[in-house]
DNA sequence: CTGTTAGCGCTTTCAA
DNA sequence: TTGAAAGCGCTAACAG
């Protein structure tokens, strides 16, 4: 690193390194014909001031660290894109780590980030975390700590998460109002609270435009696609053939598409399928598809928003706890690059 | 930030700060029971080493930045993994910056990263950059930089690109040996030097099986999509109607597929399609569908190896440029999440 | 084997 | 309005 440092430029200017410093942060200490100067050699030199030595100093690094399960899912990549957006707004630093959904990596990146390398951390568990220590430790150590997506109800901090309830209100509701009779809802996992929310939201849209609520509509789906495909299948060959489904996660969906293609039944237009998705999939299944997006980007925005917002001090220290932005109904265009 | 430092421990332990800077780094000049005391001590209080006076003192981070022109878009995510894994193996952070396909912005961030705030630098550039002033100035603060996917030939640097030719000619090879007589190959933007490569691949897999090569069945598409999907179609309509295509771009497969949809041709029944994609808007298609996958982790993890090792300075000073791997046939499951 | 010392480059009192 | 000096926490000569 052969860099220009504030001594270099404090004695080519015969003044001292302090005022220099305070030149170059435009210090109202400093007269103008004096900071003129300062910054005139700086950028005809084209000083970087090194962050290490500052942030040594200050004990402040300006940089935050993301933890995500993965990053090969659109909906963390977009959130990233958010994160990132706001944080160089911000003139933030953003360092990633991903945990692969494994707990003991998330748990040696926890502690790792104890050193004081960050300011502060957005982070969403992975699926398999049940103790949390390691966080609370990063708490203790005056290292805030916002949740996306995947929260921690054991944890004080604040949480940016979508409003599952009211996104499978919305779906069910665009089905109904598209003219569907009998909308079947395929879930995952019913122990997550996602998984759950999603189905309240189903069944309160059934419920407020007076549709019966059919049990045999509702199938549980797993992680074996085959189980699922002969679910669905079953499904649609029963006398409940439902002419619309509302699908919980993408590849549920991508499922009844093969099970419609099998069956000969064509989409939309016996069978309207919308389902949660961050992916472009779905533009396949019909050229004008409707999906359910979590609002990833936005996510990502607001979370490092509140982050930024405890970092920089403003006095707020209500911690305002879960922050639920409403999902959107997408209709997609298929815009996809190489 | 109330953490323990080296003069809190050695204080305890009534040893000097650098024999426990010493003993914690386990150099040979410490004795063993010391050596044991002080790890005792040091995990007992948790004690994580401030990075910042390290780095200030080193004059290394251990810390690389990524620049990218977007996230969102599977190819680079899967990048970014590949480099994250290879550089948490190593005991590197990762630094993100998008550039959102600015050239001012890309500017801005090489600018911000001559500042020794990180030891190498792993970029894409973005689509519209022709001048690379910002990224020579890196170089010349001794910063290593190594190029993927979109490199620049203007500068000396490794470049770590997928085969587009070998591609090209693979995916060509796929159809013919599936029993295809008249392949077509939708292309786009020749201006890109991809798209030629890919295209020559093309013309050398046809010579190799020897099919004639056909210049109708060759279709240079845009960006308009509703061009493409008139060209593609009336492609299907004349009396050389391909029973496979080989598309450059994902965005094109979806258009044969919606083109087939509409004159009723089956996939891959009457036509097989083969697409470049790292997207998993493929796998609908066809529940087995074939698609050229740029090797995006192997390429992340590649571009990383190639930075450490110039890093750790293995004396290998021989700049490798252009180093690169296969596109990778690959037949999709449809695996998706949330 | 261990300690002393002198910084890395910057910020921030405290004086002038 | 400017300067001198004391560190931030760690590392690396150089001594012992």
């Amino acid at each position: 690193m052969n860099s220009v440092n504030l001594k270099q430029l404090a004695q080519e200017l015969n003044l001292s390194v302090s005022t220099v410093s305070r030149a170059l942060r435009d210090s109202w200490e400093i007269s103008t014909p004096t900071k003129q100067r300062v910054f005139d050699l700086a950028k005809k030199m084209n000083f970087q001031p090194n962050p290490y030595a500052s942030s040594l100093r200050k004990h402040r690094s300006r940089t935050i660290a993301v933890v995500i399960p993965e990053v090969a899912n659109n909906f963390f990549a977009l959130a990233i894109k958010g994160i990132e957006t706001v944080a160089r707004e911000k003139g933030y630093h953003v360092l990633i780590y991903l945990t692969n959904e494994e707990v003991a990596e998330e748990m040696a990146i926890a502690a790792s980030l104890q050193s004081g390398r960050v300011d502060g951390v957005i982070l969403s568990l992975c699926g398999s975390t049940q103790d949390t220590r390691h966080l609370l430790d990063l708490q203790q150590r005056n290292i805030p700590l916002v949740f996306f997506d995947r929260v921690s109800d054991g944890i004080t901090a604040p949480k940016v998460m979508t409003n599952d309830h009211e996104s499978g209100f919305i779906a069910t509701e665009h089905l109904i109002k598209a003219g569907c009779r009998r909308v079947a809802h395929l879930t995952i996992s019913m122990s997550l609270s996602i998984s759950h929310k999603r189905q309240q939201g189903y069944e309160d849209g059934l419920r407020r435009y007076d549709q019966p609520w059919d049990p045999d509509l509702v199938i549980h789906c797993g992680s074996d696609e085959e189980v699922n495909y002969r679910m669905i299948k079953e499904l649609f060959l029963s006398d409940k053939r439902p002419d619309g489904v509302f699908a919980s996660v993408e590849k549920l969906a991508v499922q009844v598409y093969h099970v419609c293609r099998e069956l000969g039944l064509r989409i939309p237009e016996d069978v309207k399928v919308i389902s949660f998705s961050n992916l472009v999939t779905a533009s396949l299944l019909s050229p004008s598809l409707t999906t359910i997006a979590q609002p990833a980007y936005d996510m990502g925005k607001e979370a490092a928003t509140i982050l930024f917002r405890r970092l920089e001090k403003k006095y707020i220290v209500v911690p305002e706890d879960r922050v639920m932005l409403p999902a959107k109904l997408e209709v997609r265009a298929s815009t996809m690059s190489s």
